[in-house]
Order: C-alpha cells, then structure tokens, then sequence
DNA sequence: GCATTTGTTGAACGATTGTTCAGTAGCCGG
DNA sequence: CCGGCTACTGAACAATCGTTCAACAAATGC
C-alpha cells in the first residue's frame, strides 16, 4: 500500500532512486502531514521519514537539520495559501469589494478550517523564535499577505477618492480579524460558524473604509470619542 | 542565590518543605517562565525542576503528568489575563464605549505585548489538539473572555436602544481583531505600533456597531453591499 | 527525645530524540 | 554488460525525554 512501485518491478527493489526536487518535494509533503496529525512536538524525523517511506539518514542528506526542513515546508505552505486566496478573489469578481469579499469567503473556506492545519501554523510559529530561517520565512511570507491586501485596497479607494484611507493600516487590520477568527474557530468549531466569520470581517471592514485610519490623527493612542460614532 | 533561607539556618539544610499549595505555585511558575524562554518543545520536566531548584521527582507528586500541570498553569494565565483586563477597563471610566477603549488599550499594553508570552500561548494551544483537560480549559476562559466583552456591548447596545446589534457576534469579532493583532505584533513587532493597534480595533468596533450584525439578516455569508456602507 | 507523617530526593528505567557515516544499491553513460 | 556516480540505507551514537520508586529528611505530635 505503501509502495506503488508497478507490478513488473518485483519484490527485490529496496528502493526507487529519485531526482532531489522530486525527493524534497516528496519529504516536505510528507512533514505537512506529520505537523498536521501531531504537531510540531510529536513531529520527529524518524516519524517523517516513516511518512515518506525512507530511511532516517535521508533528511540530512537533503537538508541541514530537521529546522532547514520546515522553514522550507513553511514558505510552500504560505505561498500555496497565498495563491489559492487570489485565485478565488479574482474568481470573484471585478471590482475591489466584491474581490475583497472573495478573499474573505476562500479565508474560511472548508480547505482552510481544519484543526491540522493551524497545528501547522501553531508549529511554525513556534519555531521563529529558535530559527532565524524561520522566521525569515514569516517576514517575507507575511510582508506579501498584505501586499495583497494592500492592492485591493489602494484600488478601492481609488474607485472612492474622496475619503482618505491609510491602507497599510487597513490591511493590517483586516489581517488581524481574519488571522484571529481563523485561529478560534479552529481551535474551537462551535463558537460560530464560516458564514459568521465572513460576515464579521465585512463589517470590520466596512468600520475601517469609514474611519479611513487617515495617518494624519494623533500618534498616541487616545480613546476619544470616535468621530463617526453617533 | 537561588536558596533564600534565613541566615540562622546554617548549611545543612538539604530541602525546605513547603506546603501543597505554596509548591504547586512555585512550579506553575517555573513552569511560566520555562515556557516563555524556551517554548513548549524545549520545556521538560527536567527543566522546570532545575528552573524551581527542585529535583525531577516532585513533579509527579503533585501532578499526574506534564499535561495536567501545563493545563493547571493555561487555567492560571488565562484567569490573571482577564483579570487585568478588567481591572483596566473598570479604571478607564464609567460609560461602556470608554470601558471598551480601555479593553484595547490593555491588550496592548507593554505587559501582555512579549514574545515569550505569545510562546506560552502557543504552547497552550498546541496541546488542545492531544490533552482533554488544556483544550478543557482553553473552552472555559475562552468563554470568559467573550462574556466580558459581551457584558460590555450589551451595555453599550442598551445607551442606544435606537439600533439593533447581535452582541455575541459582535464580541466573537472584537475578540478575533484583539487575538489577530497580538499574535502578529509579538511576531514581528516592526509591522505596527501598539497605538496603531489600538486605533485599528477602535475603527472595527465602529464598523461592528453600525453594521449591527443583526441575527435576522440572512444566515448565508452572502457579500452584499453593506447596508450602512455610505 | 522519639516515632510518625509526608514532602522531597535522585538514581535508574526504557523509550525517543537529531545527527553521523560507512556501506549498499539503483541508475546512467560507456 | 560494466564501472562510476550518488541517492539512499540503517546501525550506532550520545543526549534527553517522562516516569517510577525506594530511600531520605524535615516538620509535627507526643
């Protein structure tokens, strides 16, 4: 089961050489899984290398150390997410809105809300703290999630020029709501469902459109009445 | 140094005997400060012992397991978390839209914006997925959290009778803002500033109570114009 | 002062961790 | 068909893991 090596090779192979992007392709795969069935704590490389169907010496032929690994796991795993969001956004629509109500759907789309894949995210978190590479790889992974943001942005208040927005506040914060929801709702299903957190990211964002977060308020925090709060 | 005994009590004593209660803090404590400094995976047992300068044994004299101490420690953080919330929500005014602000202003004070306790938080997190009892505790103060913040927009909801507002979602998507922000600054505190967090979550609540989130729209995440958008 | 209670120790257990490396074997050019 | 390259194996390593438990010692009551 294990093997799918075709019939006509026999039971004498050992094992089936491969090409080094196959063979990390194959080890990265196989490390998504382990971190989404038991976490980054339970995730060994003997229980990887299991997974994949090799032995343990393999990894290191491969890479530096298990950490060399999932920081390579990570960037594919934010990159494959990125993607997936803007094919869905452009899916959506035309205009910025309806995109941006795209993005927000495919966030909390039924390939996203499982429990193993924030174990994946939990996992390398954890680690950015020991490993500059990983956290390297949440930098740059991050910086280009709210480029993405950014853009649908600037190109809603284009359509609307006559209300100031700081767009790089407002991607932050939509971030912020859909990373938020995203993590509670994995870590408990029940509190509210997909449909309720999409609504809730249209309404923090329809807040931000209207306050607009114009850089020119003052630097502190001051609670201050809001301006727009009736 | 690390042996506070009085003088008079010479160099021979070995242990100091403690009660049940003053030890099972002490641990929790070296349990805390083990898990900021080095993260759920690099916490053991053998640690926390040495970080309580008490040997390997004690542990599994008061507690049944790693897992139920790490539980016991997730109850202890999470109580004092809110509590300290609201002891700054009550001290910022009466009305509840100050309240509020003070709500904001609190979870991004200096004491909670420290990447070591996000690295608790994750540990704690990390272990919903394989101990009863964390992911047990994670539901009971996670619940906390939202009444809080429930208790205070009912408040807010009733000095304007005018306008119908879902409380529960409300709550469930401040909390989501809150969360998202404070794990992403404490992952890269160079994306934005404490303040600017605080005003982020300003303009959602805004967003939140003008959209209203009125249980009888419709229950699909239909995007749909937003009713009060402009 | 002595016996009792029990908080505390620390050696020892078997299991598992990441990494190393000498050796094996699949595959390709000849 | 055969040498050579190298992807690949797997035993072995030292270190560390969580847990156990018999022995020890500090406090308490007598």
């Amino acid at each position: 089961m294990t093997n799918d090596e075709t019939a006509a090779d026999g039971p004498l192979r050992k094992f089936r050489r491969q090409s080094p992007d196959e063979r990390r392709h194959a080890l990265m795969e196989a490390t998504l899984r382990c971190l989404a069935e038991h976490g980054a704590e339970k995730t060994s490389i003997r229980t990887i290398c299991r997974e994949a169907d090799v032995s343990v010496g393999l990894i290191n032929h491969y890479y530096s150390g298990k950490e060399a690994l999932i920081a390579d796991v990570y960037e594919r795993v934010a990159n494959d997410l990125l993607a997936t969001l803007r094919d869905e956004m452009d899916r959506a629509g035309g205009d910025a809105r309806t995109r941006l109500s795209g993005f927000f759907q495919a966030s909390f789309s039924s390939v996203n809300l499982d429990a193993g894949l924030l174990r994946v995210w939990l996992s390398f978190w954890s680690m950015t703290h020991q490993s500059h590479s990983v956290a390297a790889v949440h930098d740059r992974t991050y910086r280009m999630y709210l480029q993405t943001l950014e853009g649908l942005l600037a190109e809603l208040a284009s359509e609307r020029p006559n209300r100031a927005l700081d767009v790089r506040l407002t991607a932050i914060g939509l971030s912020g709501v859909l990373d938020g929801l995203w993590v509670e709702w994995c870590l408990n299903p029940r509190t509210f469902s997909p449909a309720e957190a999409v609504r809730i990211c249209e309404a923090c964002l329809d807040g931000l459109l209207a306050t607009g977060l114009s850089p020119t308020a003052s630097a502190d925090g001051a609670p201050a009445s809001a301006p727009g709060g009736r």
